[in-house]
DNA sequence: CACCTCGAAGTCAGTCGCTGTCATCACTAC
DNA sequence: GTAGTGATGACAGCGACTGACTTCGAGGTG
């Protein structure tokens, strides 16, 4: 007999997302995600730091992706090439069968500010993570930053075309395009 | 006899300022911030949504002065060069007597996450608003996006800069320096 | 001068996010 | 079997924020 059942962080984070999809964000509480796996909330926040964190989950796989791509990128490639590494290295944490929850939950936080707001803060911690990668690889610093943080904006930029409904490439494909048309811009 | 004295809106902002530099944001409460102004913590949310709006109170001007500098771009000009136009005027609202207020403002933001969270929203709203301008003007949608992201990041770069103690320049000069590296990196 | 309206603020009760503290109890190691 | 260990429950409490209602000086109207 065991006495919980495993995985609790997991089925916490199923459920917060489906409840936020179906009821929305604010008129859910951390009570009733808990109590939908038979959890309480005390145990909602040990394994979360706060409410919204419950949809980051496993955040930090994204940005292992993007360091691992620069890891692959040649010693002597230049800023923005080790930024296309990295960003062609992250592509592939959302194959095309992940589409649709991604989709989901990006409705999710598109519907509310405070969600947004998270949402930047993971992506400007990703863009100093990145930075860090660069300036280790010998970049100096004020190079590094910009190319971190315009790597990070087409990866956004990228993520956020490759969830519309009229969209068929691959997040890799969307990503190279977008790159392209900023070199474009600045050149 | 008045009832009130006036300006409540920036009596509180300035009082959250002093009380947040030396006891902390998350010491220091709402209630604490009105009571120190004489005012009451229900009046303290009606002039600002949330607590930590207190501190991005005028925000505003910063947004109307970019798009004040992009209609000043002739009709004709490319993207980038609309966006060094919006990216000069919003430079002008910070003289230099205004960087001693700017750092201990910066400071305190810097030492709170939930701070970080809200500025980094203020900064992505004005982006998309920059776009949006962009856009008026003929500009596609994600060259207009790109160009108003990159322009926005050079701003934050740019003032990052400004406000160290061992910088000497205006904030227009870094802004010059900053999009000239961002335009060597990509070009 | 009496009257009325309006607006900015006060009062109060309540919900919810989040935390500290202590108790519980299946499981594990010795 | 005895002593941890670790995930969870139970409970009290603080602070952020909100809704509903009240208060009262200022300014206009007659």
């Amino acid at each position: 007999m065991v006495r919980w059942e495993p995985g609790a962080p997991a089925r916490l984070q199923q459920a917060a997302l489906e409840l936020f999809a179906t009821r929305g964000f604010e008129q859910t509480t951390a009570a009733e995600i808990a109590q939908s796996v038979g959890l309480t909330e005390r145990t909602f926040f040990r394994h979360f730091s706060d409410k919204r964190e419950v949809l980051f989950y496993g955040q930090q796989l994204l940005v292992q992706a993007f360091l691992d791509g620069v890891a692959t990128a040649p010693p002597d490639a230049a800023p923005m090439d080790v930024v296309a590494a990295a960003l062609a290295s992250a592509a592939a944490f959302f194959p095309a069968d992940r589409r649709a929850h991604s989709r989901i939950r990006q409705s999710v936080i598109d519907q509310n500010p405070a969600l947004q707001e998270r949402e930047l803060h993971k992506l400007a911690t990703l863009a100093t993570t990145l930075a860090d990668a660069l300036r280790a690889r010998g970049v100096d610093e004020l190079t590094a930053t910009l190319a971190a943080e315009s790597g990070v904006t087409v990866f956004g930029v990228a993520f956020t075309r490759w969830i519309r409904e009229d969209e068929q490439r691959s997040l890799a494909e969307i990503e190279t395009d977008v790159l392209g048309q900023l070199r474009a811009l600045t050149g």
